[in-house]
DNA sequence: CCGGACCCTAAGCGCTTGCTCAGGTTCGGG
DNA sequence: CCCGAACCTGAGCAAGCGCTTAGGGTCCGG
């Protein structure tokens, strides 16, 4: 079997929900969220995806939308993790934007799926589970938002407006989740590069 | 009442739709769509913003579905028509590009409201209306890569891969809808420059 | 004054929803 | 061989869904 052919790559970035079975409805619901959205998607089909009955999902799950809160949270902690590592490392700002915009937007593209309701149904979520995850987001812009302010200082970039610029290379990378689909023509490496490419242009200083 | 005060500036381009009733059920729907979503709006919610009887919607529309693509078709086609008007004018391939990308994203940021919808709920369409709404996307889609390709052809831009740019600067513009907020601190002419800059930014020929 | 076209509502039908609960199955330890 | 804990199911409840239908106001030509 090639890990091309694989489902969806939604299995192993799972480890962390134990017992094995609340793991399997989880992702059942992740699919499901994903292809018809929260509103429309009812607690009977993600435990039939799962192999269960109806009830069974109540044994894990408090609530329909404890499930999308488990989900978006670690969605969030994992797209932030790699936003952070980028930013991190050593090398040019310019290095590390492009590093962090490659990895980003590959994540968005290997795991649309997640990455769809991560993305698209924040509104979904209740109150308080909505500002946590709000949270973690100002963090990811602080995040790209610092990598192009020290570009600015260091003379790499030439960047007239940093918070708008922050929120355009977010929201192109963001974006990702939307159209991209595993029969189209381009691998989530490929989407990478190429906007990667596109923000340095972006941010680049005239020469 | 201040012209500030209006619930959403999205009244005026309705103006097609015919019975007065029918428009304002109409304008209910976005507004109801925009804020919770098609699958998680009612059409008792639908009827009491516009102040009718849940009965009333269905004199004037046959189903819930029928509203949400007379929405989705006159969004889509507004937004084609300020794409195609930009891309037919005078003027270098970057003037056409900046004017189709500072209009195009003033509309969703503008009509955020209808846009969000326009953009977000394509999947609640049924098989035929989806279809019919693809085409038109794939119409706009044509018309910003046309630009892009004669830029090219002229030597104003260096864009390695046109359909994956094309892609890209759609992908920007469209997101606008998705996190522009009324209350936010940028009015819809000031991202539609920095949008239009950034755009060239990323066609532009190094020099 | 009448009669019908038009537009709307009150009431409700059949169905699906999120969620519950009493009880059955499985299994390791004594 | 039995026991209790862990896990799951069948059946179903109350509420809410999209949509229908019978009928009541209102207004205009005659």
């Amino acid at each position: 079997m090639s890990a091309a052919e694989e489902t969806d790559g939604e299995s192993s970035p799972w480890g962390e929900v134990t017992p094995e079975a609340a793991r399997r409805l989880l992702v059942a619901a992740v699919d499901a969220f994903a292809e018809r959205g929260y509103h429309a998607t009812t607690t009977r089909d993600i435990a039939g995806r799962a192999g269960m009955s109806p009830a069974a999902l109540y044994i894990h799950y408090k609530t329909k939308e404890e499930l999308l809160h488990r989900i978006s949270r670690i969605g969030h902690d994992r797209a932030l993790l790699l936003l952070e590592t980028a930013a991190d490392s050593d090398g040019t700002a310019s290095e590390r934007l492009a590093d962090a915009v490659r990895s980003f937007v590959r994540w968005h593209a290997e795991r649309h799926t997640t990455a769809r309701v991560v993305q698209y149904e924040l509104d979904a979520l209740g109150e308080e589970h909505r500002t946590e995850i709000v949270a973690l987001r100002r963090k990811s812009d602080a995040v790209i938002r610092r990598i192009i302010s020290e570009g600015v200082q260091a003379g790499e970039f030439d960047v007239p407006d940093i918070p708008g610029t922050t929120l355009a290379v977010l929201s192109l990378c963001i974006d990702v989740a939307r159209w991209f689909s595993a029969q189209g023509s381009r691998t989530p490496d490929e989407v990478g590069d190429l906007y990667a490419d596109l923000v340095l242009r972006m941010v680049a200083a005239q020469r």
